[in-house]
DNA sequence: GTCTATAATCTGATAGAC
DNA sequence: GTCTATCAGATTATAGAC
């Protein structure tokens, strides 16, 4: 408690009950599908009257923006690299096959966070700029090793939406399984051997079809 | 008019009904999301109270599945093989780069119809035994060109997830404009070198990277 | 900061007259 | 087959007491 000011002490406590709104928020909507929730239902969660939750919330909205500013930072927890940032091309290569897995788990572990972060499905809900902000920060952090691998435009493109086939086939066509899951190594293989200039190419291991 | 009973004009002028229905029920959709429409705007455009609708559809699902067995005609529609079946295997492979494309522009161009066919997202709606045996042939159909190709199980996936892939971008990314559209020649041609078998890849035009 | 009360509106669906 | 009338709720959000 040392140092500690009563003023900071109170907006403490304050976060900490808009944490578990928007904690509970999540369970909802995994539990009933994106956006269908009510204000009725999250009041309950949470042991509150709904008109309460407006003491922290404006609006609905308000509540989807800080699920949307919190499932990036997840994200960007996901794809942060954890260990050394390598600069040996031949690690990078194993890096991405890995970075690859992470962002399909990230995924396919919450299709409804999925939902939110990456499609456009909620009418009337567009990030604040705040929110947006953290979005980017995510998109960057994860498209770095391969950036560091001299792709960029189109190329980033063909990659993104291979990776976001593959969750989006998962998710909609194998929610309990793996079947799209076992591809990703097979199309990471096939989307380098497309992809990465002829003098970094060797490098990567069985890069013979 | 020959030929036709009272009774089939009577059920004639049912049809026509209810494929107005189903129209505007589309229009709606498109206007205001997937799922948010309600019985009241559907009945004031089609010029009858909602009520009236409970005469040609039991439910509001039942009108989803309507939808969703229309969306998979007009699939089957856009897929099915206009020309000769090609047996000679060179004119197959540009057959499936223009399958590749067709599929592209189905999507793309009405991306409700696409979230209502291919992703999971209406609460408590799943189609009925017919509509599904519809949507399997819509299936079926889109990928005999590769069955043909020798291509079959994980293979599809791959395919079928690229695919979704550059759709699915195309949709959340870029509503506007074409950007991964650009990209399906490639995507094509980088399939069918990591997976038709060695004796038949010769045959691909400009198959040396 | 949480409550009660309530506004103001929308929802899908049914019953029964015509 | 379309209508009126209505059920039996749900919804987000605000006002004001405590």
């Amino acid at each position: 408690m040392s140092g500690t000011t009563n003023s900071t002490r109170i907006s403490l406590r304050r976060q900490e009950t808009i944490s578990e709104i928007v904690a509970a928020a999540w369970d909802l909507n995994r539990a009933n599908g994106l956006g269908n929730f009510s204000m009725r239902e999250l009041g309950t969660k949470v042991g509150m009257r709904a008109q309460s939750i407006y003491s922290y919330f404006r609006s609905k909205n308000e509540i989807f923006d800080a699920m949307f500013c919190d499932g990036n930072l997840a994200l960007i927890e996901t794809m942060q690299p954890s260990s050394g940032d390598g600069s040996d091309s031949e690690d990078q290569l194993e890096l991405i096959a890995a970075m690859m897995r992470r962002f399909f788990q990230f995924c396919t572990s919450d299709p409804v966070r999925y939902q939110l972060l990456f499609q456009r499905t909620i009418p009337d809900f567009t990030p604040s700029e705040e929110s947006f902000a953290v979005a980017q920060q995510a998109y960057d952090i994860s498209l770095a090793p391969l950036r560091r691998l001299g792709l960029e435009g189109s190329e980033l493109d063909l990659i993104t939406a291979v990776m976001a086939g593959l969750v989006g086939q998962q998710i909609s066509n194998d929610p309990h399984g793996n079947r799209w899951g076992l591809l990703i190594d097979q199309a990471t293989s096939m989307l380098l051997k497309e992809l990465v200039p002829d003098h970094i190419a060797p490098l990567i291991k069985g890069n013979s079809k």
